[in-house]
DNA sequence: TGGAATCTGTGATTTTTTTCACAAATACGG
DNA sequence: CCGTATTTGTGAAAAAAATCACAGATTCCA
């Protein structure tokens, strides 16, 4: 078995970032790009991008550094971006709402393909691409393909219910904008984006500039 | 010198979580918590909550745990919450207005205090508790009071401009919406939050755990 | 064609972060 | 007031991640 090293879960995030600027480059025509330019761009040191990269292969060649089309290739797939992504989001308030409008995640190949919301006046509503459906009805979704992926942004005091009720049916990720912090079985991985703790991080450095 | 060891920016993140916890079980009318309990409630074991609280002063009882009110108080101290801090917001498409509306920021003293767009049609609505104005007028920004935190929701080819600007008239932290890296100089703080890179860690785990 | 210049991939090293584990402090029941 | 049960705070150990540094591959140009 070649595949032995752990990779660090960062390492997979970069390569996101990888994946946007050779995409951003091979449309502005560029052919290749060396680590450190790349580095250069996103902000990363030329050996942290190597060592990134040669967690899922070798991708490049000695003294010319990466062919982008192919490095764009490459990560397209490890990501798992030559398929399309269906994802239902739970709650349509004001955050839910601005993430159906928002048009960067079809073109990112993750397609928002039902929305449900507990509040009788959103449920009905187009939004985006997709009517609001009435939460109840939330099995709906084991019909509608195999949809693995949520998003929670409904209010902290329902998060845990809708997070319960979501890995019921099947649901294996979440992103969760609700400030609360999820408990779900081993198998379910839970991103959360919390606005205050990042405001937090601000208010924590500029607090001890401040007073030094 | 007391102060010595470095302060890993993870444990600022996990303080606050720890006071949105204590802050919650306060209200319930707990009075004292261990940092094993503290733990389960945060989904971190009871060395990590320990470990991160003594990086900023001795908070505890020996055989009784923490206060909860003085833990919460301590806590809101270091990360700055005693005061409250006003933000500007360049952006006020589908992300930017949602955030505008959102009422989560002012009840953790996060005051959006002016927002601008670059959009005419945008210009002169409002949205929340102020009116947007035009990105040309950023510098009144100097004129109210000292806002150093802001939220960037513009689009990706243009939020490298807007951050230079939001430098230029004192802005100290950003928190970035926008899918670029942004370049700033080395006293700004910048945080981004990049809803695409999320999902592909969670494509990346479906398509690894799919064909293994 | 050859030699200097470039650049990758990766073990080794260093740095950072987390976990362990235990002395010392406190609580509490009887 | 004493002995047992808790629980903190923290050095030491372990684990994880980033950085270094260089052999070897490739390119380029004269």
């Amino acid at each position: 078995m070649p595949e032995k090293k752990k990779i660090p879960k960062s390492a997979v995030s970069r390569l996101s970032l990888y994946l946007r600027e050779v995409t951003r480059l091979e449309k502005g025509g560029k052919g290749k790009i060396s680590s450190t330019e790349l580095g250069d761009y996103t902000d990363l040191t030329d050996a942290q991008v190597r060592k990134d990269l040669s967690y899922f292969g070798q991708f490049g060649t000695s003294g010319a550094g990466y062919d982008i089309p192919s490095l764009k290739e490459a990560i397209r797939k490890i990501l798992g971006k030559d398929k399309i992504w269906p994802i239902v989001l739970v709650g349509a308030g004001n955050i839910g709402s601005a993430l159906l409008r928002y048009p960067g995640f079809k073109n990112q190949g993750f397609v928002i393909k039902e929305a449900f919301d507990a509040d009788r006046k959103k449920v009905g509503k187009r939004c985006g691409d997709v009517v609001v459906k009435d939460i109840k009805n939330i099995s709906d979704i084991k019909k509608n393909g195999s949809i693995r992926i949520a998003i929670i942004a409904v209010p902290e005091n329902s998060a845990q219910d809708v997070a319960n009720t979501l890995v019921k049916v099947g649901i294996r990720s979440i992103l969760n904008f609700a400030p609360v912090v999820l408990r779900v079985n081993s198998g379910v991985t839970v991103s959360n984006i919390d606005l205050s703790t990042e405001l937090e991080n601000f208010s924590f450095i500029l607090s001890s500039q401040e007073a030094p």
